[in-house]
DNA sequence: ATGGCGCGGTCACCGCGA
């Protein structure tokens, strides 16, 4: 069973690339984030047509907005509304195999690092918290935890860590609530694990930049963390660097992983 | 030190991303 995650960036203007990279790759269930759409817009047939025959879907107009398709049946499809608000920034869903999977999409938090300045921080970081209680909550599940979480958590998940300390998404504060949302979930970030900790590793390039590959300015900041007791199962992790050199594509590149249950 | 680009939409400017 192959799951990945992606933040398409418009999944209107991106079917497309979903697709080819779907069928290249032999994904069996893919969760996306910024779909950017409401879910009558969302081409749900399209993805019917080659093999996607499970979904749930969420979205909302212009922002926001996740989805998971699933050639696999999916049940107990649910979603929480983080800090109260009606955004689409999360779902959850159950597999016949007993895993669960919840994709979000946290919020950016705008450009200033300080809760009392910015709304748009203070989100984040309510949101976070309450991500960790929320997931505290949920007892003895076998789970996979994945989306754009918008934290780069650790040195070498940025091009440069003295440069970002005081950028949003790589703040002290940040990356030390992703830490303890590894720590109280009792989460494996599976990704870094298949990694040196000293190797630098990106999912997210600025359309700012002349050349990407180039100034290789990334972060990572998606993110796939699975419990504990699914770590036997994990056969391979992915991460598609060349999707960020597509005509026309998504600043985020697609992670993947690999389970044998 | 700043701005760079790209998305959707009350559509040519604006809010937002990070």
């Amino acid at each position: 069973m192959k799951i990945a995650t992606w933040n398409i960036n418009s999944i209107r203007l991106r079917k497309e690339n979903v697709v080819r990279f779907l069928k290249k790759e032999n994904i069996d269930i893919i969760c996306l984030q910024e779909t950017k759409t409401v879910n009558e817009y969302f081409p749900t047939e399209f993805f019917k047509t080659y093999g996607y025959m499970h979904n749930f879907i969420r979205g909302e107009k212009s922002y926001n907005g996740v989805a998971i398709l699933s050639k696999l049946p999916l049940r107990k499809k649910s979603f929480h509304k983080f800090c109260n608000l009606n955004d689409t920034r999360h779902i959850k869903i159950e597999l016949q195999n007993n895993i669960t999977i919840h994709n979000f999409y946290v919020p950016a938090g705008g450009d200033v690092a300080d809760i009392k300045l910015n709304p748009k921080f203070k989100h984040k970081i309510d949101f976070i918290k309450e991500m960790i209680s929320f997931l505290k909550n949920e007892s003895f599940q076998k789970r996979i935890i994945l989306g754009d979480f918008n934290i780069a958590p650790f040195e070498n998940d940025v091009w440069s860590h003295k440069s970002l300390l005081n950028v949003v998404s790589h703040t002290k504060i940040e990356t030390a609530y992703f830490e303890k949302l590894l720590k109280q979930g009792i989460f494996v970030d599976i990704v870094r694990k298949n990694f040196k900790n000293q190797d630098k590793i990106f999912s997210w390039w600025s359309y700012r930049n002349k050349d990407w590959k180039k100034s290789n300015r990334g972060r990572r900041l998606d993110h796939i963390l699975i419990s504990k007791n699914i770590l036997k199962y994990v056969k391979n992790v992915k991460i598609y660097k060349s999707v960020r050199d597509e005509n026309k594509p998504s600043d985020h590149i697609p992670i993947s992983i690999t389970l044998e249950t």
